[in-house]
DNA sequence: CAGGTAATCGGACTACAGTCCAGTTATGCC
DNA sequence: GGCATAACTGGACTGTAGTCCGATTACCTG
């Protein structure tokens, strides 16, 4: 049997896929996100609205799509990459202090970076942020890294909830983004004692 | 001159306020905020689409005033109450400890309380929270419990972020109230050394 | 290459938030 | 009490997210 890949997708469909990724960052890149609406997408894309939403979902669905390669790329350094990202010196970083650092400058960066569209991919929809499965990979993640308090699941949380891009959003604007990057240091610097 | 108060709410502008207040908070108890469209309030309220927007500006308007009684309370404590929540025993809690803990405790019991109300009034358009009187006061007050800090008014955007009513009913469906609580707890804790 | 099957497509449709403005009505002044 | 004025009212209107289902088309089998 030389084809026994799951059913996969279908070729048109594979076709469409690529050709609302790429309108929908034109149109993005043009008019700002709020802007756009999902029938300007479907139609730059030349496809039916039915298909747009059977595909990506909902606003939000389409958001993650388009981050996924960034995501992904933040994700592999966090699990395969250089120290203090990546795995290793567990000895002269006891409490994973240098590494929950990392993280927090690393998904600063990439946060402020794409700013507009994980916002969107956490707003479109109430509670979408702790839905997408991103948001289960930095939890898990930083959970490991707070093993040493008393509840590393409940502080990543928490922890995470000054990572909310909402939240980074509005008060970048008022205090500028170095002051958010520094209080959220001081705040997991504070949580590895 | 007897009458010398400014210009006043109108009659009829009081009644139809009261009325739409009146429906809105008995259609929210029976159906649950989510399901209920403003049609269904001005219906209810017996007053036009028009009136409802122009008093309350948006859902999230709407959902402010219907929590202005509670939340001035709230505010009256920390203003005026005794302590630790209210002013007072300076000498003894110079780090503010004591007033932080209880002012992190009160407002999860508000928040608690009346999550369904508050969330609406913080998403229901992108940016809400941050732009509601409330959060100004919030802020300042834990600006001030934290002075000691290098940042006071970053550190308390980053403590209020673990406050969002987004926030703490996602994570209190998963880990539950308790464990929320606590960690916002140990958080306030950690910046107050 | 032909036919069956199941996934996909796409545009008409619904429901909702929020806007607008012409008509109405309360209020203050004479 | 009558009148000018400004504020209020309410329903028709617009634009958008998201749903639905009949028509279409790609893929697999023989």
């Amino acid at each position: 049997m030389l084809c026994s890949s799951p059913p996969a997708e279908r070729a048109d469909a594979a076709r469409n896929r690529a050709a609302v990724l790429n309108a929908a960052a034109a149109l993005f890149r043009q008019h700002g996100i709020e802007a756009v609406s999902m029938d300007a997408i479907a139609a730059a894309a030349g496809v039916g609205k039915g298909t747009l939403f059977r595909r990506f979902g909902d606003k939000a669905g389409l958001a993650v799509a388009l981050l996924d390669e960034q995501e992904r790329s933040l994700q592999e350094a966090i699990l395969f990459g250089p120290a203090p990202l990546g795995p290793g010196t567990p000895d002269d970083d006891p409490g994973s202090r240098e590494r929950l650092r990392a993280f927090v400058a690393a998904y600063v960066d990439y946060l402020l970076a794409h700013l507009p569209l994980i916002r969107m991919s956490e707003t479109a929809s109430p509670g979408a942020r702790y839905r997408i499965g991103a948001y289960r990979f930095w939890h898990r993640h930083v959970s490991l890294l707070l093993q040493k308090r008393d509840d590393p699941e409940a502080d990543a949380h928490t922890l995470l909830a000054a990572l909310a891009a909402e939240h980074v959003h509005a008060v970048a604007a008022e205090v500028g983004a170095t002051r958010v990057r520094q209080s959220v240091q001081g705040l997991a610097d504070a949580l590895t004692i």
